[in-house]
DNA sequence: TTGGAATGTCAACAACACTGACGTATTGTT
DNA sequence: AACAATACGTCAGTGTTGTTGACATTCCAA
């Protein structure tokens, strides 16, 4: 025990609220600066091992994981602008188009000047495209549905809540947005 | 409906399995591929607002998420060695090293020879080192515990018990041996 | 029609990861 | 004592991904 903690907003274990709540006791242990924690070294843990696979496939071509996010929204959007892709993914748009001319050159998407606006270029998945992407996907898939599996309806409802609680409000429009297409 | 599914290893909504388990029907609904991309696509945006708060901390001076990540298993476990910190990072000793000397530079962070291997380094926080971590962590717990606190103790534990299941077998020990440590 | 805002592109640069090779000190083994 | 293996640091080179700055095109509104 030998940080001291100067800025300690939260609660150490010991002294930890115990509200006799809903939930029949000890509601709000949940809530310690440990509890806490361990739920930050999972994020991290666990994030590594969800770019794991397709991180294997990127590397394969001269591709990142950057390469897979444009890929992905694309293809759940197709006809998407650059702009609307740019926030999305929170980057630059010098940084998104590098990925994109890239992608465009081999083939993988095309870029349609906008038809109401032509300052505007719709962006698609091209079959090649559909099939990196799928490719990616099904390697995302098989490790969640595996931990989906593995922990079950109840757990996978809390893991999707606590996601959403921690996502910024302006990225979880986004997130909202996406979730009820029709694919 | 452009899309055809030439690698669905997955289930559509329309043909999900329906089994009548002990949940009380419908129990493998939530394996479908549309449940397993919001879950891919909800980690993403997540992660995003998981890392921002840190992020605009680093920014300020000259530092990157990767010092912050050393900076957190360090606090974690004060005296680990360099080899230690690289398999928990899974990152080359290269990289990890140009971060180390610029954290070391600053006075961050303090590297001791070994006592009884004297090849090894022994990490530790200085007292700014430590001042550093507590900003850091402060802000991703406070984000962390809005979610959790949104959420309820019960998306709590489904929560940790997918990332857990999510892991890299590799990874899993690293997360299990810092979990029950005292602080 | 002219100026400003929006959209997207090109160029240069920095951060951070990687590989490969090498040097040094220490440890362990033969 | 000689040798191999380990732990750590470093130099050089490369690639992805992010950044800022400058610029062309298109749209819209004064």
């Amino acid at each position: 025990m030998s940080t001291t903690l100067t800025y300690c907003y939260g609660k150490r274990e010991e002294e930890a609220d115990v509200a006799e709540g809903p939930e029949g006791g000890q509601a709000l242990l949940f809530l310690t600066d440990d509890q806490l924690r361990k739920g930050i070294e999972a994020m991290f843990f666990a994030y590594r091992g969800f770019t794991a696979d397709p991180d294997r496939i990127l590397a394969e071509m001269a591709y990142g994981r950057a390469h897979h996010r444009a890929v992905h929204f694309i293809g759940r959007r197709p006809g998407t602008t650059v702009n609307n892709l740019l926030s999305i993914l929170g980057v630059t748009k010098q940084s998104l188009n590098r990925v994109l001319r890239t992608l465009i050159k081999d083939g993988l998407v095309t870029s349609e000047i906008g038809r109401s606006d032509k300052r505007e270029r719709n962006l698609y998945l091209t079959d090649a495209g559909r099939a990196l992407e799928q490719r990616l996907s099904d390697a995302q898939r098989d490790r969640m549905r595996a931990a989906y599996r593995a922990a079950g309806p109840e757990a996978v409802a809390g893991f999707r809540q606590v996601l959403e609680a921690m996502m910024d409000e302006d990225l979880h429009h986004h997130y909202r947005e996406m979730k009820d297409v029709k694919v």
